[in-house]
DNA sequence: TGGCAATGTCAACAACGCTGACGTAATCTC
DNA sequence: GAGATTACGTCAGCGTTGTTGACATTGCCA
């Protein structure tokens, strides 16, 4: 067995021929050593400061939204409280980034990144844009659109709209 | 370059009208929130056995290739030999996985998912190919043409090596 | 003033990476 | 046949990052 090239998908009920359990299994694995390539350079980096993943995105999504609350930054995550806040405390110590007191409502703290925690946001985004970059290059413009359209079907309904909030946010 | 979309980039450099900053960055987030998506199912499943992703990766990988090596799977996994062994020594003791000496060769353990394991194997893979499954149907052939392009040039060359191996390996 | 929201923090725990060190059995090489 | 190498297992310890639960503070609001 294992092909599936004509006829019906093999587990029952599939009419497409392009979503063969060959094809879906092929996804599957696609998106697990992809992923490994996404987060590969970004790793190195924050190993010479001792951070990890949880650090970088802190600092990405500051990044995205200067300004944005503690309460927003965790609903973008998906982590607790006391998870995040581990990683800011490092974050604000070690003087990437900065805690305001909220303006209008004084409870909220807008965090922001400081010239250094910019600095180091550019070196990740850098490292992980380099091969993104020459991954869509030599995809093509067609398969980006595919990509996209693919990851963004693959979302929970509400990280999608986080998604696209972020977006809009962007300017 | 060689394109046609004609215009330039707007942060000078970047000469494919497709790859702006924006189309980069908004790749970055895709794959993060699409990948949080994309283990969510399993994780729900894997919680009630008290498992983690590190045993959802042995299990796929030893169904993928019955009969692999500890070396391999090592290589596949891309982790140190005492983190896997935590995981399969777990697997074992709790009868999904089973470690058969070699029969060339007396020192390797060739694995195998036992019937247990395999029905595991089958939960997990049916709620990671529904959700897969729902977003390739939903983007169109096309577009899982792109999406893989574009995860396989994003992979490590090695990687990307040993993602075809499995594909051969299956038949 | 009392209730709720936003935040911070202590404590404990688990999963899963890592390094380093050792031991055993089996195979390979000279 | 002796010695090197390979495959595997395991002990010990550590770090990041997630979790739950509890508690305190501050500030907004009705």
């Amino acid at each position: 067995m294992a092909d599936g090239k004509g006829g019906l998908g093999p587990r029952g009920g599939e009419t497409l021929l392009f979503l063969t359990d060959d094809q879906l299994r092929k996804g599957i694995e696609a998106m697990f050593f992809a992923y490994r390539g996404f987060t590969a350079d970004p790793d190195r980096i924050l190993d010479e400061y001792g951070y990890g993943r949880a650090h970088h995105r802190a600092i990405h999504f500051i990044n995205r939204s200067p300004g944005t609350t503690v309460t927003n930054l965790l609903s973008i995550l998906g982590v607790t409280k006391q998870s995040l806040n581990r990683v800011l405390r490092r974050l604000i110590e070690d003087g990437l980034v900065e805690a305001r007191v909220g303006a209008s409502d004084r409870r909220e703290r807008n965090l922001h990144l400081t010239e250094e925690g910019q600095a180091l946001e550019r070196a990740l985004s850098d490292a992980q844009t380099d091969r993104m970059r020459r991954a869509f290059r030599a995809a093509g413009p067609e398969a980006v659109a595919g990509f996209r359209a693919v990851l963004e079907e693959m979302m929970d309904p509400e990280q999608h709209r986080q998604y696209h909030r972020l977006s809009e946010a962007g300017r």
